[in-house]
DNA sequence: GCATGATCATGC
DNA sequence: GCATGATCATGC
């Protein structure tokens, strides 16, 4: 490749390649264009570029237009030499800051041979992760979640290098290699079928092609179980925590809970749950004076705040879980061996909820995703609780196949059937308006139920409930009912925390 | 005693 | 004003 001398940057040095990137700072990708051909119709290249055949066509264009080379789909590294690799990524900005677009998907995940074990023996995915040029793009969007510009118009606000093998990132790498581990692991016992997003904290296995059925391929290891085509991918999440702290530094601060130290002595999770064994059997008043709680004062997610104090970190916008999208819960045990309560996730809106399908819903997406901390408290004889202990989750794949996508297409279909009611006065006048959606009791693994600051509805053109407008939802038939939610079952959380 | 509907409390 | 975590309250 040296006699590449034409090139405008030394396509062997690393460092030269991020100087010459780093000139596309504030470039649109159809400026890049424009400059390269150096003619003022350049309407053909954008139009392709513009248009949804060319997909991964944003590196492909800079590929070709920006770093002059043709691109391919060889299995090396985009410049060899150097060993870099070049991504193209949107980010978004958001309330709560920047945050990353979309996962990196790195390489395939063979199903046609075999899979190193260890991280360290598999060459491909290493030299296609240890150096990645990231080439980062704001993407916009409207309410409606469709896209603002064309793609040729994205800018290009930030350029950099990352390095896994290098010293900031050295406990990333810790967390990579077992991520690895675990990924390889399954593969390797025949249970590729069985791989889930959720399963890892950075490094992730996520599905590839277009349909997920199309995908279903036989395995290497298990030839009579087909499974979906996976890739090795840097999770949203972490992509996330890579742009704020080594792309865009000092955005925002986050708290540490292990050392490196610590993470070469044991895997992360282990880490944590140790620091939180410590406490074990500790009440909740013992916990709220030993770490300067007062009940009254933190009310709400008091057992939350525990938990980080417990981790020695300030808040919850803690690295490691930021990083890996874990999502600390703490659950209430009672006496009979019972969580006290579902668990609520986010409210739906009944009319995207119907045009959805389950994998492309958001159910779907947040259970695939999300790996959880769950903290016990368990109530004793005498009405305290105590810390019991914890546990990292993540809902397996064929509950969330099975079980879940059962629940969720019932809902979908009495949605679309019609909803009925039945207005009943209680006490003091109090009105409850009863449904027909399918009952907790019915379901596997979720159900349905109102989650908002009060009840209201409009049935028939008539209004009930001493609610808001924005505490109802339009239902297809054009009744309104009171915001709903999935709730997860709190005899399945049971199922789930029963060996804590 | 539990399911189901209703609501509170807090932080952004 | 709303999202979110947490919990209450009624009636079967």
């Amino acid at each position: 490749m040296s006699c590449d001398t034409d090139l405008p940057y030394d396509a062997q040095n690393c460092t030269d390649i991020l100087q010459y990137a780093e000139k596309l700072v504030s470039k649109t990708f159809a400026e890049v264009l424009e400059e390269s051909l150096l003619r003022t119709d350049f309407s053909d290249e954008v139009e392709y570029y513009d248009s949804s055949q060319s997909k991964g066509g944003l590196g492909n264009l800079l590929e070709k237009y920006y770093f002059m080379y043709e691109p391919n789909s060889l299995s090396q590294a985009d410049f060899p030499d150097a060993g870099v690799e070049l991504k193209v990524t949107p980010y978004e900005r958001t309330k709560k800051g920047l945050r990353a677009g979309e996962r990196l998907v790195i390489s395939m995940i063979p199903n046609t041979e075999a899979i190193a074990e260890d991280f360290k023996d598999n060459f491909h995915l290493q030299s296609k992760l240890s150096k990645i040029l990231m080439i980062w793009y704001l993407r916009e969007r409207k309410t409606d979640n469709t896209l603002v510009k064309k793609r040729t118009e994205y800018r290009i606000d930030f350029v950099n290098l990352y390095d896994l093998y290098s010293e900031v990132c050295k406990k990333d790498l810790a967390i990579i290699r077992e991520d690895y581990r675990k990924i390889a692991e399954k593969i390797i016992a025949g249970k590729a079928h069985e791989l889930s997003e959720s399963d890892t904290t950075y490094l992730g296995a996520c599905t590839k092609g277009a349909s997920a059925k199309k995908s279903l391929q036989p395995q290497w290891y298990n030839k009579n179980v087909l499974a979906k085509r996976r890739a090795f991918s840097l999770k949203q999440s972490y992509m996330t925590y890579v742009l704020n702290h080594y792309v865009v530094t000092g955005q925002m601060s986050y708290d540490s809970i292990c050392t490196e130290e610590e993470l070469q002595d044991s895997p992360f999770e282990s880490q944590v749950i140790n620091k939180i064994s410590v406490y074990k059997g500790k009440t909740e008043e013992w916990l709220y004076r030993h770490f300067d709680l007062y009940r009254g004062k933190v009310a709400k997610q008091k057992n939350q705040l525990l938990v980080c104090r417990m981790l020695g970190v300030r808040t919850d916008n803690t690295e490691e879980f930021q990083k890996a999208n874990i999502a600390v819960k703490t659950i209430r045990v009672q006496r009979n061996g019972r969580p006290k309560e579902s668990m609520s996730f986010p409210k739906i809106r009944i009319g995207d909820f119907v045009r959805q399908e389950f994998e492309a819903s958001y159910e779907y997406t947040y259970f695939s995703e999300t790996r959880f901390l769950f903290v016990v408290f368990q109530e004793t004889e005498t009405g305290e609780y105590v810390l019991q202990g914890a546990k990292f989750w993540n809902m397996p794949i064929t509950d969330l196949e099975g079980g879940g996508r059962e629940d969720w297409q019932r809902y979908k279909e009495k949605f679309l059937a019609g909803v009925s009611f039945d207005i009943q006065s209680g006490k003091n006048g109090a009105i409850r308006v009863r449904n027909d959606l399918p009952k907790k009791t019915e379901t596997n693994i979720f159900h349905l139920r109102p989650h908002s600051a009060k009840s209201a509805y409009v049935i028939q053109g008539v209004r009930y409930g001493n609610g808001r407008d924005s505490d109802m939802d339009s239902l297809p038939d054009g009744n309104k009912m009171t915001n709903q939610c999935f709730w997860l079952n709190n005899d399945y959380i049971a199922k789930i925390i029963c060996d804590i």
